[in-house]
DNA sequence: ATTGTCATTCTTGTATACACAAACATTGAC
DNA sequence: GTCAATGTTTGTGTATACAAGAATGACAAT
């Protein structure tokens, strides 16, 4: 319990919300959610105005909040843009690869090995997030590693969709394959472009699901 | 004064953070800030949560609100990701260029052309920005756009020192005209390589500015 | 029957009050 | 003279009360 009400709220929110507890489009009343948690209005409120600066909600001036629907249009955008950060993550973390970080990667990247190699694909999911960590530490970017962490975040819910898919796990993992190698080169050209890819795939791959979803 | 104080006075201290009036390192006295703008502390606590949650300031349990200090490493670094943000925009652009889009960078490099030959960097500042957040439209992901609006916002000060550099001015522009002409011409790849050194080359002198500073 | 208006009710927005924790200063002892 | 302990003060954290706006439903009029 994070010290203070508001941000154990927040978080406590939060995870509701990407974990679809609370469905895009539902109204969160901030009384029911006092009583919920046991707690008055006013740091629910507290809580409710900083997921809606995240983006996570909309406030309506006088008329509550409700739970974003990002849509599967915008869902692909953020793919788009999180492609595009990770593979800077990437060319800085192959230019400025230390041992640490070396280490940090060789590991993750083992463990990814272990459950694809078992085809467990929730152990994947917690792996894979783990090793992307470990590449947006190794890039020595403080600041972009906290966006990537965040969008990340925001993302977790739509990447687990994906990996069910057929051959996934087995792609996912030779993709990160070709990536360790190249950062562990030093090629931060060709790092930018496995991961812009890597992680475009899941973009278009969500893509499709939606697609085929729609004519279902 | 917008619909509720709440959102107001968030904008109104973030721009006050934005503008050095409250310097970073400043500590955030609830009850101050409310006499000075006429309100209770429930608002105020509002808007500091939410701007605690965008990342301006820090909220330290049961210590008050401070300034967030980025420091010049930081800020070189929120520079590069905008680079790449910008870099990913103008390839976008490229491939998406549609008439108004093009109508409005054409319209908003022609007042940079205005102010830059008059050598008026004040105007140039405006309109410079205008004409980034033109490519940023042009982009057609509306994700993108609001990440690249957000952090140009948050850059915007350190920008703004730099345009009194020598010859900066002019440079600027040469380098949009090359951007304009990549973009027109529908080639991404250039667009992106161009913007991305454009952008790139803020966060450089930035940083040489800050060196020459620290030598002084 | 349908539409428009008014009133009631529900929920949000703001203020204020109280509780509690942390920082600071003062005093006393070693 | 220095350090520690305790009291005081200041400011945050939470609750509650009150006010104002929006949604909903009923009733009347066309």
């Amino acid at each position: 319990m994070s010290e203070n009400v508001g941000r154990w709220l927040r978080d406590e929110i939060e995870n509701a919300i990407l974990s679809y507890e609370f469905a895009p489009g539902e109204r969160l009343d901030e009384t029911v959610l006092a009583n919920r948690f046991g707690v008055s209005r006013t740091p629910v409120r507290e809580a409710l105005m900083q997921l809606d600066a995240i983006g996570l909600i909309e406030i309506r001036p006088r008329r509550g909040a409700i739970v974003i629907d990002p849509g599967p249009h915008r869902i692909y955008e953020m793919f788009e843009v999180m492609a595009e950060l990770e593979g800077l993550a990437g060319s800085l973390a192959a230019r400025r690869l230390d041992k640490a970080s070396r280490e940090a990667i060789t590991a993750t990247h083992g463990r990814c090995e272990q459950s694809a190699g078992a085809g467990d694909s929730d152990a994947y999911y917690y792996d894979n997030e783990e090793f992307h960590k470990a590449i947006y530490a190794a890039s020595r970017s403080d600041f972009l590693q906290e966006q990537c962490v965040q969008l990340h975040r925001r993302l977790r819910p739509y990447r687990r969709l994906q990996l069910r898919v057929r051959n996934r796990l087995s792609t996912s993992f030779s993709e990160h394959c070709a990536i360790v190698d190249a950062i562990f080169a030093g090629d931060g050209d060709e790092a930018r472009r496995l991961l812009r890819t890597h992680v475009g795939i899941q973009g278009e791959r969500f893509s499709d699901l939606v697609a085929s979803m729609a004519t279902r």
